[in-house]
DNA sequence: GCGCTGTGATTTGTATACAATGAGAGGGTA
DNA sequence: TACCCTCTCATTGTATACAAATCACAGCGC
């Protein structure tokens, strides 16, 4: 690849490098929904040949964040508002799940480990990062996820949200008040301490929704 | 690949013809679980070269039929009962999540589908035919998903069924009594068609869980 | 003016050659 | 015997060459 991010990646197969480096360009905006992601180009950019960019470009499709159609080449997933619809009903169905579920099995620790997330939530709104605000979010809602303890639905969950986070990133910097976001996290943090599941569940509905209909919104 | 199961195939890319020959093998049993994929060994029984054997193997990795490691080759998917049971939460999850909105969404002639899908289960029940069981009690299922008219719910659910399909083909084998699951899908039918949606999500888990229950003891 | 057809350039699909790694056999030593 | 070292060989990773398909467009006929 001619240079490396990191020292990790020189041990990774280049599939893996390539993975990296095109899934970091889809998420932040600068390859584009819809542009073609071309081989020759992209292995001449890269530095490699051609057969690692392939086997990047299936890991790419794996987590949905490409589609390719024979013979016509690899395009960055782009999404209609009913593709969009369809992959946050998915999310908040398996979501509500785990929330459910980490009600009934959430430890003190977990417990505090949530507060403290969103605490470092609050204070990368605070600071207007955007990047940060999306990394801490995520990582609020995987505490939620590794607590019900499920893998499958993890990585299922994991999936569907890197199929959206392109549009959730560019609705997030023109949202007027993130901090309702913070005070969402803390209501839905409130039921779980509480060990009202059905709370919990209707909370977090709400907000995969609110977040939803401003994505919709943005699409059309 | 010197012959063609159907016509069709010979319009495909190499790496489709061998991700569903070797899918086909995955499904029902000829490839056993944890058996290792070598690529010099297929490309020579398939007859192509290893590039469209790397890249069939990396289908059937996106649908969870083959685990990968690095340097290490491809085995076919082996479940442990932890696994097994996060599969199927997952699948109990979103296949109820579908038969809630089915149940709003259905019209005459779906139901009467969905109907004349229990009808062939049952004459597939009585036949004895693994296979045709197996793939009629797809179908029936696969009408409530479709109706449900959520794209990406129902492609989660392909492949999580996929995932589990090997090990429920064995069950099936050894099932005293499968005239139940026809009695079972009637039920759901009948609250379906009375659009009484919670009567039908729990006869739908109830469903999924007693089949689930029966793998898992097998499994362990 | 419009559409059809053929041709060349571009791009993907497939085969193959070579490099690098890892697993295992075999032998030496404590 | 148990352990470790090295060497070998099988296997995966990567690069590259060639084949086949698609696309764009020019030229032709209607």
């Amino acid at each position: 690849m001619g240079f490396y991010e990191n020292d990790e990646d020189a041990f990774l197969p280049l599939r893996d490098v390539v993975f990296k480096q095109l899934r970091e360009e889809i998420l932040y905006g600068k390859l584009k929904p819809g542009e073609r992601l071309m081989e020759i180009a992209l292995s001449e950019r890269l530095g490699v040949s051609r057969t690692p960019i392939r086997e990047g470009i299936r890991l790419l499709e794996k987590e949905g964040l490409v589609v390719m159609l024979p013979r016509r080449g690899a395009h960055v997933a782009s999404i209609t508002a009913k593709q969009l619809e369809d992959v946050l009903e998915a999310r908040r169905t398996l979501e509500t799940f785990a929330v459910n579920v980490c009600c009934a099995r959430i430890t003190q620790k977990r417990f505090e480990e949530l507060e403290d997330a969103n605490r470092k939530f609050a204070r990368a709104v605070d600071s207007r990062d955007l990047r940060k605000m999306a990394d801490t979010d995520t990582a609020f809602h995987n505490i939620i996820i590794d607590t019900a303890g499920n893998e499958k639905v993890k990585e299922l969950l994991i999936s569907l949200k890197e199929q959206i986070f392109r549009y959730k990133y560019e609705f997030m910097k023109e949202m007027e008040d993130p901090t309702r976001l913070v005070r969402e996290h803390e209501q839905i943090i409130k039921a779980i301490g509480e060990s009202r599941a059905d709370k919990a569940v209707e909370l977090l509905r709400m907000h995969i929704d609110s977040q939803a209909i401003a994505i919709y919104r943005k699409i059309k």
